[in-house]
DNA sequence: CGATACATTGAACAAATTCAAAGCTGGTGG
DNA sequence: CCACCAGCTTTGAATTTGTTCAATGTATCG
């Protein structure tokens, strides 16, 4: 696939002209899925634009497990924290398809563009969107019982369950798979969901299902 | 105490004319301690500047519990998630002393301001400086055991345990304080910090203290 | 079919909170 | 100046929530 600056929603308000001094300090790049993009603690050198597939954002415990904390898809600005703010990246990204990004020589951005009012107003569009993201994990992580997490996201991506097996459903909720399991379990006794032969959701009890978060 | 809008660093950059349309849109309003300036689950009016005083960011769990995520000094933007995003504000915000706040009607700026450079930098920033906050409560409460919190926290800010009963620290921890004597207790009996007579606290052996965390 | 991954279930375990009781400490009034 | 009270702090035991481990059950797809 080919990509082109001008067909970057983040871009299109920059004339030819400067679409050019762009080109300059930025070039594509396509990844494999599971490859890495940056991982927690190296130092920022770019700044990245996802154009094409998903990308995972996750930090590692001690103890060497994943904790997931985002998933992007196109088009995201990412990694412009750790470049503000010039602090090694605070979480890792990996991709989870095949995907691409644009990468853009940080600091050239920011002398060439930061005065553009319509660049700074996509920057914090974004970086807006981001916070409200970081204010839903803690909220989800720090708030939500194991079960009101579960409860929540049947409410949000039902549909997700017909696709995704049940371990990286788990995976994206910071739980195990046996406390998911349990969960739903738990659910179908209470006669809130039912899950048929294709591990499709029903909710049957809409309001009881939202009483758990 | 008197507060001038030009004496606000986030303005500063704007012209005598823009500051009488800033006026006109804001006004300064002061809090006792223990008072509320808004309430997790609210609809934000009002972006806020904080220009005195001390103000405590935290969400409430199902239990009724305040879960502690920040601590606000001036000057600093509260509240701009919300408003940009409009959405209710994800947390409560409690003045822990007396302070002030500046009022800014939030439409109005946006028309007004929002496609001026200087503020959107500004803005640009505060929003970056929360991110890194966000940030770092995510990998406190998500990544580090509760050890591992006390030791950061030792690391960071030992010279609160002077002034600060460990009952406040702990609120701040999101740790019960008999977790905080335990290991404060368990720290002391490997020698990596002593605690003399009025509450300080010594780190005897730095490496070890950081191996914590 | 049969192998292999996925899901479920029970039991043991781990980390931290809660509950209860006892120990300190520092300020106050007699 | 001392005794005492109120509010912290400490300590131990029970509880809670979820993970881990192990075994068993069940799909699914070459």
């Amino acid at each position: 696939m080919e990509f082109k600056l001008k067909d970057i929603p983040f871009f299109n308000s920059l004339s030819e002209d400067n679409l050019k001094k762009l080109e300059k300090i930025s070039y594509f790049k396509s990844y494999e899925a599971d490859e890495l993009l940056f991982y927690e603690g190296d130092a920022p050198k770019k700044l990245y634009i996802l154009v094409d597939g998903v990308l995972r954002l996750y930090k590692t415990n001690p103890k060497g497990q994943e904790i997931y904390i985002h998933q992007f898809i196109p088009t995201a600005m990412v990694g412009e924290l750790a470049n503000f703010e010039n602090m090694p990246f605070p979480a890792s990204a990996r991709f989870v398809t095949g995907g691409t990004v644009l990468k853009i020589e940080y600091k050239s951005l920011e002398n060439m563009f930061f005065k553009n009012p319509d660049i700074c107003m996509e920057i914090i569009k974004s970086l807006s969107k981001k916070l409200k993201v970081m204010s839903n994990v803690i909220h989800n992580e720090m708030i939500l019982t194991s079960e009101a997490k579960v409860a929540k996201f049947i409410d949000e991506h039902k549909e997700l369950f017909e696709t995704v097996k049940n371990n990286q459903i788990a995976a994206i909720l910071n739980v195990s798979p046996e406390t998911l399991s349990r969960t739903l379990a738990k659910l179908k006794k209470k006669n809130i969901i039912s899950i048929d032969k294709s591990h499709a959701i029903t909710i049957l009890d809409h309001p009881a299902l939202k009483e758990l978060f």
